[in-house]
DNA sequence: TGTGTAGTACGTTACCCGTAGTGGTTGCAA
DNA sequence: TTGCAACCACTACGGGTAACGTACTACACA
């Protein structure tokens, strides 16, 4: 097995690209190699099996959707209410049209995780550290709403997520923010 | 090319069973032919394509899907209120669990539809049709909740769907029921 | 008796996969 | 500086699989 770091994640950044484009139909390691640019038969190098490639891409998937530490910070200077969560809501709204590759790519993992446990078990685990992630920040954060409130939008905005990223047309982009608003307005209680 | 509906009808069926089990990846003719019992090749005489397949398959999921008329009335005796709104979110969950099959082929579907334009197209008409359905249904049938409130339902329960079809432990369980209630609760204004 | 569909069998095609073999680069030691 | 050893990129090949469509036969029904 060969170990080089750099060209194992320009290989699962390869796989990446191929799942959200071509699917779970069109990830072969020859379509990795492809994508890479690198020597047919590479990806067999570095990859032991398809479900070695699938977990290695689930690690890295993480990693290039969460957000960086500053952009957080940046936003959270502004004073704690609606409006502020208002903001972060849009922003991961946003932030799904900026590299729809990789929430596309997420989402074929999802469906992937469906048939294999070892998958479903890592996705699962890391899916439910950010959402608790969430909770705590939300929480310790000052931001209004209770905890019911943040699966609520966690919902949601999943929800949203899935229309967006494969039937934009069925709801309008004009009404998304709209939409946004009016769900953080009505899920987080008076107080 | 071949017309026999009934046969058609089941060599569909098997399609959405193939979909739902192996995903895109494995849905091939030869799957389809094997899962409906009939022998290798037939799938081939009945679908010019895998297009095509995909386009029937579309075409029946919905009526898999869609409520029967009198389920829908047997619910609808009670009298309207947030109650009956919560109580037909909990049926849909509900039904998501029962054709879980169904739903997950759905599923595989709307990541299809990211790469065919015509499949997307159709996707699309339909899923808005029954959007709007939803919302006639809701506003003419007197129930609680103006416009952003059903479609603010709809998004938290597609998410909702998402989560529980493809990584169930990330909402467990025994929170569902709690969190649509709250949802209804919330997302009606008061009046 | 003729049309159309079910069932069988077959040949072609197209990838996909892994690996053996080769050459080049780097690092270390004499 | 030179020689050696390890590692990795790249090429090329051969095996294998399975998917696909179709020609062919059998049968039912009009």
């Amino acid at each position: 097995m060969v170990r080089n770091p750099e060209r194992r994640t320009a290989l699962v950044d390869a796989a990446i690209e191929v799942l959200a484009r071509d699917g779970a139909r069109g990830l072969t390691f020859r379509a990795v190699d492809a994508e890479a640019g690198v020597p047919k038969g590479t990806a067999s190098n570095y990859f032991a099996s398809r479900g070695e490639l699938l977990a290695q891409v689930s690690g890295q998937i993480h990693q290039r959707i969460a957000p960086g530490p500053d952009e957080v910070a940046e936003v959270m200077t502004a004073p704690r209410g609606r409006e502020l969560v208002t903001e972060l809501m849009g922003w991961i709204n946003r932030r799904v049209s900026a590299d729809r590759t990789g929430y596309l790519a997420m989402l074929e993992l999802r469906l992937e995780a469906t048939r294999r446990p070892e998958l479903r078990e890592e996705l699962t685990a890391t899916m439910r550290g950010t959402l608790e992630d969430d909770l705590r920040f939300h929480r310790e954060g000052g931001l209004p709403g209770d905890r019911t409130a943040v699966l609520l939008m966690y919902l949601a905005m999943t929800g949203l997520m899935l229309e967006q990223l494969t039937l934009p047309g069925v709801v309008p982009a004009e009404e998304t923010d709209g939409l946004i608003a009016a769900l953080v307005d009505r899920v987080i209680p008076a107080g």
